[in-house]
DNA sequence: TAGGTACTGCACTGTAGAGTGCAAGAGATG
DNA sequence: CATCTCTTGCACTCTACAGTGCAGTACCTA
């Protein structure tokens, strides 16, 4: 199936996200027995295929008879396994959710311990920027934005639990490194977010003026993110 | 029609922009005689309904009938004035664009005749944000990057004319500043951008995952426009 | 092998929305 | 007033899609 698909390059990190969001969700009850494989099976067939088809043509623009063909199973075991397309689709974007957010978390684990600051910065920014380039997550994020009318819920657990992780995040360690005369914000919150946006804007922004545009070169990104982080530290530099 | 609307506050904005719009259409060929007035008005009506009903619903989420019943005419009418609900769209939209850009032109007009250069930035990214953060161009932003898939041409055009008319006004701004000393850019165009996310990042984009929040009262807006104007004048003070 | 369970195919219901056709009425213009 | 044109109301076609029902089949487990 995914070989006859014309994205399958992009199927690997499709199918471990949606493998995740399949395993989040408990399937039937069966208490007795051990779980019946042909339900995981259908269950992260459909997983991959909606995921694929929703960050391409997003809710509306995906019909439930096209995720059932593309992960060649029936309509009626779509509805078998999840109650209805909104609940798959909720379903699919909080598995994708907790990645960012696991990611998100890890981020700025290190930089509380860094010898040379402003070199850590600019180095999380060239990560930072680079995790958040990557088609899906673009993706991902306008699919969200997309469905915020729809989803308000889900959007704004999604910003809560992603970008909003970073920024606490980082507000600690602004915090802490602004107790250390090492930077000098003394708002970190907002130190946090003039960071990410000095980073990230611009990259994200015309991902969504442009959704179908190509994915900057690595190092126009490198380019980006160390401007943008040399921006931040002049900015924030200690006095 | 207007005062049963819900959202009649809303509707002198509205109504310059549709009227706008109106205008920018050439109507149907009518050589000899002077031009219908009947056309006229139900082109404005239409414009007016499918204007608020875009803006608050999408286009998906408006139907041509809810546009008709809301301007008080015939379905038949709409079509009578426009092609197809995607020309309807587009050149609606095409109209706020016009206006948008001429803002932008306005925007940065004065910014190099400053005597106090800081002052005037602060000012103006004041001036900035409070013009971006009003709830019809925060919608209409939404709007056109919710159908950015859909009508790639037109959202290309709209960020060429809107959000890129200000950065390039600003570049050749900075490198005039920068060129008297009077603020440190060598690299103009992405201290235009730098300027534009940090002032206005935040607002825009916690508009986008949050559809429906009420605009952030005004003191904040000035809040946060002073901040990000004070981390960009430090990032780009002159050594 | 037997019994239970899930999957399949397909027809079907109900809804919604884009766009058209037409005959009659209302309004503008000379 | 006479004519021309726009608007109206309404029925109608087509298409798309969410979700259901059911009978038969394939698969899993003991």
């Amino acid at each position: 199936m995914a070989a006859s698909d014309p994205t399958a390059h992009e199927d690997v990190l499709v199918l471990r996200i949606a493998a995740a969001a399949s395993r989040a969700a408990d399937g039937p009850a069966r208490t007795d027995r051990g779980p019946d494989p042909r339900v995981a099976r259908t269950r992260a067939a459909v997983a991959e295929a909606a995921t694929t088809l929703f960050l391409r043509n997003g809710y509306q623009g995906t019909s439930v008879d096209e995720i059932a063909a593309l992960a060649r199973v029936s309509k009626r075991s779509v509805y078998n396994n999840f109650a209805d397309k909104q609940t798959l689709f909720t379903e699919l974007v909080l598995g994708y959710t907790a990645t960012a957010e696991d990611f998100a978390g890890r981020l700025v684990a290190d930089l509380p311990d860094a010898t040379d600051v402003p070199a850590a910065i600019r180095d999380l920014a060239r990560r930072h920027l680079q995790a958040v380039a990557r088609p899906q997550v673009l993706r991902l994020r306008r699919l969200i934005i997309l469905e915020a009318a729809r989803f308000p819920d889900l959007a704004a657990e999604y910003y809560r639990r992603a970008p909003g992780r970073v920024i606490s995040a980082l507000t600690e360690a602004f915090q802490l490194l602004h107790a250390r005369g090492e930077l000098n914000a003394p708002d970190p919150q907002q130190a946090a977010e003039h960071y990410s946006y000095l980073v990230l804007g611009a990259t994200l922004d015309t991902a969504l003026f442009n959704p179908d545009a190509p994915t900057p070169p690595e190092q126009e990104l490198q380019r980006t993110a160390e401007h943008g982080a040399n921006a931040f530290l002049a900015a924030y530099r200690p006095a």
